[in-house]
DNA sequence: CATACGTGGTT
DNA sequence: TAACCAAGTAT
């Protein structure tokens, strides 16, 4: 690579032609504040970051709107009911950061008066707040001069300094040469901006250099083999998986369980299942003796780490209360606001799309 | 350091 | 279509 304290003497133009950049071209988005302004209420600014982990702009938006006019405040989120929140996040993904959202809220409220510490330090101690999290939050809402790395961060900066060290082994790397052009003047704006770029000109396929702003800064630019950084450990195969969901049906509801707190879709209301997991196949065996019968058709679901195949059974025979695992009975009429993941989303429509057959 | 943890869009 | 990837965190 070319070496990080070589350029730091020019870490200054970097930031400055960058932060000009952004003065242009940064996106209008409803967590932020326009360039060069006052930042927005730090609530958003949390809350806009934990849903951002691993997921795209697009998918936030709507997320973002209903979460902020239903509960405004950590006070409102705070003293919500954990299932009312759990089932508005339904449908964004990796459940634990909605667990850890409540936790948060809860005690920003009773351990720091309602309002988020101001420093990367002490946010960092907070439940679903990790090392990017802590730093975006207090560069954006606080301006504090952090490095703030994310996956946009990473290939900007392996690319900027040449790093050709495969992740995650170049992490420590790309964060010494990311705080070493991170400003003490507009921190935030610094940090979006980097991000902006990476999510545009600065992409993973087919880098835009010719018009980057950074261009001439840019060592693998130079060099001419942008496109081919960061380097990244090869990855795994993924298992496949089977399993079975269990439609338990009676005057227009369906039985509906809360899954435990940890593990796959943890702590979502969901239809009871056979067990499947990350690990093993289900055991294909029904929660109590009934007239079953198999719903045509499947789920294929594509999880991080395996591949699932969901197959349904159904009984819609009069059952023994006490023999249906710990749940309740949910409207059919209501499905939709039952919060349930996709892939019980997927597979309820199956099931009732086979039920509408007869 | 490796693994578990969702979902939908892009190529 | 299968692979890759996204404003990562917790363990």
């Amino acid at each position: 690579m070319v070496g990080v304290q070589q350029h730091t003497q020019y870490s200054g133009d970097i930031a400055s032609a960058l932060l000009a950049y952004y003065d242009r071209h940064a996106r209008d988005l409803p967590w932020r504040s326009p360039p060069g302004t006052p930042p927005p209420d730090s609530y958003r600014v949390w809350m806009s970051e934990i849903m951002l982990q691993q997921t795209t702009v697009a998918a936030v938006f709507s997320y973002f709107e209903k979460f902020t006019e239903r509960w405004p405040d950590f006070a409102a989120l705070a003293s919500a009911d954990d299932a009312d929140v759990m089932a508005a996040w339904a449908g964004l993904g990796y459940y634990s950061r909605v667990r850890n959202l409540i936790k948060c809220a809860r005690v920003v409220v009773t351990e720091y008066g309602g309002e988020l510490p101001e420093t990367s330090v002490e946010l960092a101690k907070l439940p679903g707040i990790g090392a990017y999290t802590a730093a975006a939050i207090a560069a954006i809402a606080f301006g504090e001069r952090v490095a703030v790395v994310d996956a946009n961060v990473e290939r900007v900066v392996a690319r900027l300094f040449a790093i050709e060290t495969p992740l995650p082994a170049a992490k420590p790397e790309i964060r010494v040469a990311v705080n070493a052009i991170t400003p003490a003047d507009r921190p935030g704006d610094f940090a979006q901006a980097m991000m902006d770029l990476g999510a545009s000109l600065c992409s993973v396929r087919n880098p835009q250099c010719l018009i980057c702003p950074l261009k001439m800064h840019c060592a693998a630019q130079k060099a001419g083999f942008a496109e081919t950084l960061p380097r990244k450990a090869a990855k795994k195969a993924k298992p496949e998986r089977t399993g079975i969901a269990f439609w338990i049906e009676r005057d227009g509801h369906v039985w509906l369980i809360r899954r435990p707190d940890h593990g796959m879709l943890g702590g979502m209301r969901s239809l009871p299942d056979d067990g499947w997991n990350a690990r093993a196949d289900g055991d294909s065996l029904p929660p109590f003796g009934a007239d079953w019968s198999p719903v045509a058709g499947e789920v294929v679901h594509v999880f991080t780490h395996f591949r699932l195949t969901l197959r349904l059974t159904a009984t819609a025979a009069p059952v023994d209360e006490s023999c249906l695992p710990s749940g309740e009975w949910w409207p059919l009429k209501s499905l939709d606001s039952a919060g349930l993941p996709t892939l019980f989303s997927k597979a309820a429509k199956l099931a009732i799309r086979a039920r509408e057959k007869f």
